[in-house]
DNA sequence: ACCTGAACACCGTTCAAGT
DNA sequence: ACCTGAACACCGTTCAAGT
């Protein structure tokens, strides 16, 4: 036994929303005890799979990527999106690490480079990972194809007309929120602001 | 006993971290079954105090407020960010939630006359609910006052020059990232962009 | 309707003892 | 070092029985 193969079973159950000592015990063949020979408690387990999701994103998008500050920044954006919405049981936890493990230092590393200011960096980070954080909310399911998603949110959604007519007029427009194009839209109006030279100084 | 002093118990426990059937019982003066006359589970415990919460922030600033769309919407983001984070073990609950309670409801409402596109609503509310689970995430101890928390980051953040050249030369910025003028900053700058004229049809 | 007492089926973690 | 078996101190939830 080894700690990366401890770490693909826990991944698997914590995918499946049971991550228990107990239950990884089995999984992997040992005693729940053995499991503190690998890792001192269960909040470690979850703090390497974190880090281990987070290092599956593509950094060099980011890092040596081609084009545009903007065009980087989207690239990368989105390759963390996919990769994270893999294992949305993981996103709260990953929210909870506050990003500030290793993986999460070179990120900001490279959005320095890439942003006119400190701030700009924070501001991204907000957003994206606010808006994955919220996505992986509404995914209790696996994970269905993404245009299916749309349609199921868009049949279960029903506001009252009178007490809510905006968002009874735009219930098409709402339950496309929670797709690629909505993230992209949202970041590329960040970052246009962000990356503007008059609004540098606001 | 009544459901709503076990939501002030169960709150009060929240906050301390240690929110449990058995201990909420006690609080109240209760044997734990006698908790499910009041809810069904847990996660209604739960449910009920993300609403609690979320209605304590003051909707009339984005409802009925003055000054411009952009003004309207800063002035209700930080008091939502005020309120929840009065209780910051609470933020994850409300992620969770994934946004689509009463209260939340009405904010999208409002959100939904005030921006050009509902795609932008839906963009303020990932920024901001993005940045409010960051901080929460950091905020581990009750809460000491912003200065001092800026204070301890900054002597805390030590990371290598070489590896992480910018990072390291922007620390005080950094330390300074979960701060009301960081908030405020990013938000100005998506409300920028996401009222700009030209950048609706992007 | 509201509550108790007791049970059921779980948890994470520790630790003496073995190899 | 690695693992077992057993225990300790917890969990959430259910339910017969009482008022």
């Amino acid at each position: 036994m080894n700690p990366e193969a401890v770490l693909d079973a826990a991944l698997d159950l914590l995918d499946g929303g049971a991550l228990t000592m107990r239950a990884l015990a089995t999984r992997v063949g040992l005693t729940p005890g053995a499991l503190y020979t690998y890792f001192p408690d269960r909040t470690a387990i979850v703090a390497a799979l974190v880090e281990r999701l987070l290092a599956e994103a593509d950094l060099g998008l980011l890092e040596n990527g081609e084009g545009t500050a903007s065009a980087r920044i989207t690239a990368f954006s989105l390759n963390l999106r996919e990769t994270l919405m893999r294992h949305p049981a993981a996103v709260p936890a990953i929210l909870g690490a506050a990003f500030n493990g290793p993986v999460a230092l070179r990120v900001g590393e490279s959005l320095l480079g890439l942003l006119p200011d400190p701030r700009a960096s924070y501001a991204v980070i907000a957003y994206v990972l606010g808006s994955i954080a919220l996505e992986a909310a509404e995914t209790s399911a696996p994970l269905t194809p993404e245009p299916e998603r749309i349609a199921q949110r868009r049949a279960a959604f029903q506001v009252d007309p009178e007490t809510f007519p905006r968002t009874h007029a735009a219930a098409d427009a709402i339950a496309g929120y929670i797709s690629t194009d909505q993230f992209r839209w949202g970041l590329d109006h960040l970052l246009t602001a962000l990356l503007a030279d008059t609004a540098d100084r606001l």
